[in-house]
DNA sequence: TCAAAAATGACCTATTTGTGTCATTTACAA
DNA sequence: TTGTAAATGACACAAATAGGTCATTTTTGA
């Protein structure tokens, strides 16, 4: 019997969702809540997992995240969207949600995903999961190896993104400043940058380091 | 009716799908392959969804990803995996897999998910999705917000990460050089840093830009 | 309304950088 | 073996940078 809870604002969706849980095997409805604050106030500790909207007046679900987490550490959160934007995603994410549904998804998805989240899994929506996909893809670098540095011009490099200064780099790596600064001249021929701050953004969003 | 085709190694499993698509309404298992270099030759354009295994001897799943996009740019590929292993994830998103299954998963969910890709969603178990998540999570900046930066302050470090010097930075913002530097003067000190590079570093790292 | 914070600007100085030019040694591939 | 790339090092110089001190005006929160 998995025991869940709901925050959201819209009554009829509401009552929707928690007339659903009870009616269906295995699943029970706790407290349903309006808002963040009275969630936080009234919350059964033994919820397992809570079903959060994402758009509330005053504090939003986002916000609420971490406030519900920080309470009820062993909580799993599956945010409610009506669409897959791509910063409340974002944000949902770093805020340590567990799943994110569409509000339109169909009620045995909605049950299942409930279920998926008890098992440690993070249900999504196909079309969030590819929102998810595209920011990941997004933020993370694709690794282009062809600058052709190196290996002593990609160590070199590395200390520089560590924030080393030119004197310290000679003494860690036993040469002289001078060869240092050859180095680094190299290293801006080759990442045709002029700067020092320019090199270590293009080696950091280019996955040099 | 959604035309499907299938490269796996295994004899009985990829029996098993296709067996599976074939007796389903609005599906149809067009070629089935062992191997990625016989689904690069045989592969029927017509195909809309392909289900990928991730292992397969040779050229893996992951290697036939681009090479088959390269050929067929508008088919949709769904990963099958025995395991959800973090590297491999990760490589897969990055090669541009569009779903992302457990091999485990039950037949109906399969079904779904072939229909969820083809209406451009990125299906995916929740097990892998937590996988993506915490991925996600381990290489995106958590936007720490701690560091108070004025407006301008944020402006300026913007422009430093874009390499800007500081005498055209003066220009955009239309100040002055003196005002530019003590902007900076003051992002390092919140930021703790000494350098423009550690500033930049620490800008991208952190999240602030 | 009054103090604090933010934004602007200046002067000065020691140090660091960016860049040009040159040279030597080692290693590796044609 | 012979040239090319890599790694090392040096000298020089103009420009930029980091940091110290000080001052004025605006904005804003209490």
């Amino acid at each position: 019997m998995i025991k869940v809870s709901i925050i959201e604002d819209h009554h009829d969706f509401r009552k929707g969702l928690s007339y659903l849980i009870n009616a269906s095997d295995g699943f029970k409805c706790m407290d349903t809540f309006v808002s963040v604050e009275d969630g936080l106030e009234g919350l059964s500790s033994k919820t397992e997992v809570l079903l959060l909207d994402i758009n509330l007046p005053k504090l939003s679900g986002i916000e609420a995240i971490p406030l519900i987490k920080g309470k009820f550490s062993a909580i799993k959160i599956i945010m409610l969207t009506v669409n897959d934007d791509d910063d409340n995603v974002m944000q949902a994410i770093m805020a340590g949600a567990d799943g994110y549904l569409l509000k339109k998804t169909a009620p045995p998805l909605i049950l299942s995903a409930i279920k998926d989240c008890v098992e440690d899994g993070s249900p999504m929506t196909p079309s969030i999961a590819k929102k998810v996909l595209s920011l990941f893809k997004k933020h993370i670098p694709s690794k282009n190896e062809n600058y052709t540095l190196t290996p002593r011009e990609t160590e070199v490099l590395q200390l520089l993104v560590e924030g080393v200064d030119n004197h310290s780099i000679a003494s860690k790596l036993f040469i002289s400043i001078q060869t240092v600064r050859n180095h680094i001249r190299h290293i801006y021929e080759k990442l045709q940058v002029h700067s020092k701050s320019q090199a270590v953004v293009k080696a950091i969003r280019q996955g040099l380091v």
